[in-house]
DNA sequence: GCCAACGTTGGC
DNA sequence: GCCAACGTTGGC
């Protein structure tokens, strides 16, 4: 099957593309998604390989920076499982965990980042999930077409 | 900091 | 099952 592609989330205050690109092996596990949509979408649709938009939020700008490959498919979240972190859950028990997370390869940096105000402004983008108002997925399907146009805006010519 | 949008919780 | 209250997300 094709590779498919994703839009995936991170405050860069948190966790930012440039600390994916920083980390061993340039990979780390994409953790902390609490929400049952977003959740079965790791579990059901991405898989190794597929590419993904990193993008950027609550930042000044906001935007898509770099792009990223699943490196793992879906697994338990270490993080609701210790007391310790802002992503504890309580109620998820080890023999059951509620909450997965994947884990991401840094791939390549845009030359310039994509903010949202030229993802709205690109007519081949009008779709993107990320640009509906009131959306909060932290993992978005996006069509390859979608792919191209943003690698493009991003200044990736050769992308795939 | 504001606030719209959305998801979750819990009383009934 | 309904729905109000509440918490979170995330752009601005």
């Amino acid at each position: 099957m094709a590779r498919r592609y994703w839009l995936m989330k991170s405050e860069p205050s948190v966790f930012s593309f440039e600390d994916l690109a920083r980390a061993p092996r340039r990979t780390t596990h994409w953790d902390g998604v609490r929400n049952y949509q977003a959740r079965n979408l790791l579990r059901d649709e991405v898989r190794r390989g597929d590419g993904v938009l990193f993008y950027h939020s609550s930042a000044d700008p906001t935007g898509v920076v770099g792009t990223a490959v699943v490196a793992r498919e879906a697994y338990p979240d270490p993080s609701q499982f210790d007391p310790a972190s802002p992503h504890h859950d309580p109620k998820s028990k080890r023999e059951a965990p509620t909450w997965l997370c994947v884990d991401l390869r840094c791939d390549r940096a845009f030359r310039h980042a994509v903010t949202l105000a030229q993802l709205r402004a690109a007519p081949a983008l009008a779709g993107m999930g990320v640009l509906r108002k009131g959306n909060r997925l932290s993992v978005q399907p996006v069509t390859q077409a979608e792919w191209r146009a943003v690698l493009r805006l991003g200044g990736l010519e050769e992308a795939d």
